[in-house]
This record gives structure tokens, sequence and C-alpha cells, in this order.
DNA sequence: CTGTTAGCGCATTCAA
DNA sequence: TTGAATGCGCTAACAG
């Protein structure tokens, strides 16, 4: 049954006031008589009235939308996943809904979907932005005064706000740890140099071992895909060198499981003989593997504190003001759970 | 700067003709001039135009949206993430926008996102209920002709249409891919009967022993938490009986791994000598085990065909039939990846 | 405390 | 081919 829509004044009728008399109850306002009140109340449960709030919207000024948009580069990734629950769940808080969008690093979706979020009336946008965002992809907005605020990614040039962790500073002291447990061949191992992560990641690793006083042996550092099975890789490569590291710091917790792997099948033990540190990236909170230290960046927090700083630039009212915030909770710890939580469909 | 709102009538004065003319060409009317259409689109791009949709839906007397909403129990569970996925990839296709929310399994946060999404005018609501969702919080989006599909679950009374995944048959395809290898006592681990996914696998395997010609022993059916720990639970407890299993079908792949690491611990190799069979819940298409056998349910193409029945029923009109769809593809296959493909931030 | 009037940005008649 | 008028559902002034 598709019902003709219930408004305002069908309710008035109903009610026997104005249109008025409806919008100041819808309102919460006291200028309305309890009775009053009541009768209008009960007509809006009877005839199944639903606030339509495009139309109140469109009515205010420039009124603030209650909907903020939300793209990610890849909502597959479960870094990502857990972030979007960070957000929406202060954004649900605060009352609004939001748009999401997955790019799949697609820059041409990114695009059209930010696009459309406008057409939409988006009063707020939170991007992790697809690989190849220009600055000026944020014009647009900027220039309308629609805050925008980016996650675990950055775009240098872009004069919007950005929440990233501090990569730099979770492989320093990763390196830190490993030094101050003895070992004097840190290895880096996996991912490739064509990001900006890898980039603060690797000079962490870098600079750490200059500071302990080691010396940074370029062999000790080998690229690989990012995944378990170019840990296997990295691996097999760094115990072949002449001289071995004994530890190593893995771009992320997928490498550092296939590190894991590769020692097992040679018969070296993780965590005991041979120290392993990666970033928990792509299992993160999930997951753990005994033994494995790993730096850990609390996704759902990063989203709750990243929606956060976006409501705040929205109530600022001059979105002008664009934070470069930097840094969030980056902690070295021994992980010891059985890992992999059980799910339930 | 929070620039004034440009609306069809400042382009209009900039492009020295009317709003209507305007309205033609943002519809793509070929019933204006060439040269008047180019001077409009250029007046559109100097002054920075963005079309109001909310305000163009609220003219038109009852038109769609364009707006869905997507309400997900668990976006936490990549499951769930990948469904999410799948849908997001064909809405953007459609030409819509969805907004989402994670409801963490509170049935209040449900209520109240549906809610706040239908004030937003959705055209159409995709859900993954939350546990202790009843018929009636879909009675009133019914009841306004709004379509609603419910994805993975479903919720018995509800009279709306649902895709939800054939685990009878996934769990009978698993018992007779064991039978077939020749095992005669294969267990049923992990999972507690609370859920409806519990008691259709259960049966599935059920069923299936019966058809096999093979005894249905209860002992061989043991619950435990649907985790990677459960799993190290469960086949403890039935190593320890009489007459151990040989096999076993496991609630979901995160006990299918802790499986493999009970296996492991008592020196017997999970694949070679002990069948394991698990349904691909938790880590599903991102990991596979080596030798272990999984039961796949490919999310993101359950998302894609769920967006496509929702979008059905939007243009249909009539949301009247509520088309009760079952099954998806479900293929019971021997994963030889590396597992855990490397996400990149 | 309640009713009247006007208009938000847009699309759709109807004339010109 | 284009301009003038009308109304979507709602809020914001004012009057009463």
């Amino acid at each position: 049954m598709s019902r003709e829509r219930v408004t305002v004044i069908d309710i008035a009728n109903a009610a026997g006031v104005s249109k008025s008399t409806v919008s100041l109850v819808l309102q919460g306002s006291s200028l309305v008589n309890k009775t009053t009140r009541a009768k209008v109340n009960a007509a809006m449960r009877e005839l199944g009235y639903v606030y339509n709030r495009g139309a109140a919207n469109l009515r205010q000024a420039n009124a603030k939308s209650k909907i903020v948009g939300m793209v990610v580069n890849d909502l597959t990734n479960s870094f990502f996943a857990e972030l979007a629950v960070g957000i929406d769940s202060v954004m649900q808080s605060a009352g609004y809904v939001q748009f999401l969008a997955n790019t799949g690093e697609n820059i041409d979706r990114q695009r059209e979907v930010i696009a459309s979020m406008r057409e939409h009336g988006i009063s707020g946008l939170i991007i992790s932005p697809a690989r190849g965002t220009e600055a000026a992809d944020f014009a647009a907005l900027a220039n309308a005064g629609i805050p925008v605020v980016m996650a675990v990614r950055n775009v240098p040039g872009a004069r919007v706000s950005s929440l990233t962790s501090d990569n730099h500073a979770g492989a320093a002291a990763s390196v830190a740890h490993l030094a101050k447990l003895g070992h004097r061949r840190i290895a880096f191992l996996g991912g490739f140099p064509d990001t900006a992560v890898f980039t603060e990641r690797f000079m962490g690793y870098r600079d750490a071992l200059i500071d302990a006083g080691l010396d940074f042996d370029a062999d000790l550092a080998i690229g690989a895909a990012p995944s378990r099975a170019g840990g296997v890789e990295a691996i097999e490569r760094a115990m072949r060198l002449a001289v071995p590291p004994t530890a190593a710091v893995c771009f992320n917790d997928a490498v550092a499981f296939g590190v894991c792997d590769g020692l097992r099948s040679r018969k070296i033990e993780p965590g005991a003989e041979f120290a392993v540190v990666g970033f928990d990236d792509v299992i993160e909170a999930k997951t753990a593997v005994p033994a494995l230290t790993t730096v850990s960046v609390d996704p759902q927090g990063m989203g709750r504190r990243t929606a956060q700083l976006l409501l705040k630039q929205i109530n600022s009212g001059a979105a002008e003001p664009e934070a470069l915030v930097k840094s969030v909770r980056l902690v070295v710890r021994q992980s010891c759970g059985t890992g992999i939580q059980g799910g339930v469909r």
C-alpha cells in the first residue's frame, strides 16, 4: 500500500489546529498548550506521520543537514571497516546519519560519490582518500564551507584537516623495543616504497637504528608484497644473508604472519628465537599471534576521534581552521590472545 | 568561506535566461538551444552550482529519492563488510547513495536508525537484522510502501523480501564430501544452538549423515564458542572420545582454525590425517588455510544480489510482492592459497 | 498560546 | 524555444 505522504497539514486538520502549531510541537517548543500538544501527538501517531527532514532543511536559511559523508578506499580491509564503525558510533550518538561509499582505490568513483554526496546535502565529509587523490579534489567542498577531514591517509597539498597515525613513532618504538632486548641485526621486511605509509615506517626504523647506535644495513631492508606470501618471501631472503638478522620489524601484520610461517618452516620458533614486530593493519584487534609483538593503532578509536573532529568543525561554523592533527594511540605490546574472535553471522 | 548557496536563479541571471530554461538544461532536455545550453553550463561552472536533490525531490509528487538505507548488525565482522561492499558496488552504479548504520546487535539503535533514515527519505532498505528484531519493526516501512530486503539473517514473521544463504545445503555438501573420502565418524564442532544459522547447518549435517547411510552420534556434535579458542576446545573434547572422529564439519572458519591448532598440538596434520571443513564466515575470501576445505558463500556476490533485488522492488513500484529468495553461491572447494591477502592502509 | 502569511530550491504546467 | 506562475513540506516571522 503506497500510502500518500502524511504532512503537517494532515495532522493539523486531524488535531483541529494549524500547521504552525504542529510545527511548534515538532520542535518541542514550550509555547504550546499541554493538551494541544497531546492531541497533536496522538494525531501524528494515528496517521503514521514521519518528519520530512529534507523539506525542513530546505526551509531553513543555511542549516546543517545532519548528514555526513564517508568515503573509504577499501572497506574490505578490516582496518577501514573498524574505522567506519568507530565513526558510525559517534555520528549516531550525535544524531547524524552517514552516507558510505567505497571507492576501491578508484579515483573516478571517488569524484562521483563526492559530487553525489554534495548534491544530497552533506554537511561534512570524512574521507580516506584513494591513491592519486589530489588537493584539488577537495577545493569545491572547501570553497562551499563544507568541512572535510582525511583519515588514515593524507594528501599533501590539501588544506583540510587530517587524522593520521604516527607511523614513524611506531616503527621507531619497535626498533627501540628490539634493541633493548639485545638485538643488533634488525631487519625491515615487506611493503613497497611507493606509499607514504611505507616511507614513514621505514624512516622511523632507520632513524631509530641510528638513535640506538646501530648501523643501518641496506641489505636488511627487504621489500616484498604486503601480504603473508610476501612475508614468507622476505624472511627467506633475509635468512640467506651472510649475516642474517635476529629480529624484524614488519611492514604490517600480514607480513609478520608470513615471516612466522617462514621461520617455522626453518624450524625457528618466532618470538623465542627470532623477534618479530608488525603493525596491526590487516587483522588488527581481531587476531593476535602468540609471542608476536604488534604495534597497534586501534582503528575504532581512530574513527571516533575522526568523527569528533569533523563534528567540531561542523559546529564551529568556520570550517576554515584546518587543524592538521597527527598521531593516535599507538602502543607496543606483547600479544597473547588466541586470535580470531568468533564473529557470528 | 561559507559561500551563499548558488541556486538556479543565480545561474539564470548570470546566463541571461530564466530559471525554467536552466531547469531544462539540468534535465538534459533537447528543447533548448545549443548555444543557450552552453552559456548555462558555463555559468554553472563559474558560479560553482550544485544541484539540490532534496529540493528537486520535494517538488516531484512521489518521486523515489535515489537514497537507500543499509543497516548491518556487525560491520566489524568482515563477512558483513564484504556484503556492504557488494551492495555499495551496485548501488553506486545505479546512481544511488546509501546510508550506512551499524547496530552492533543493539535493537534500540536499530529502531532509531531506521526511523532516522525514513525521515531522511530513503526509498528502500537493506538490513541484516540485529538479534531480537521483530516483524513489527518493518511494519511502518512496509505500510509506507518502502521496500525492505533482509540479508543473511531472516526474521520469521516479517512480510519482506530476504536473501539468505543455504546453510543446510552447505553443511550437507560438506558431509557428503567427507563421506565420499571414506570418513565414517564425522563430527560437528563449534557454535551454539541459539541461532537459526546454527540450526540450519546442524540439521544439514544431520540429514546428510543419514543420507550417506551413517549413524548420527550425539557425542560427535560438540558445541563451543564460534571462535578459534572454541575450536581448540571442541577438538580436544572430540579426541578424548572412546572412538574419536576422523573428520569434522566446523560451524565456521574460526572454529576450523582452532581445530587445526588443536590437531597440530597433538601432532596430527589437518587435511592429511584428519579432514576439516568449515564455513567461510569470519575470514572468508581473504584467508585460506592450506589443506582446509571450506564452504564459501561469497559475501560480495551476495551483497550484489541483495542490492539488485532491492532495486527491482523499488522500480517495480509495487513493493508488495515479497519474494522470499533463498540460497546463493555456495561451493565446497579445496583451498590452497597462502592466506591473508595484504590489505594496505 | 495559536493562526496567517511568505518563501526555501526546484520542476512542472501553461502561455507567449 | 523561453518566461510566468504554482506548489512540494516545512519553518519563520508576525499578528491575533
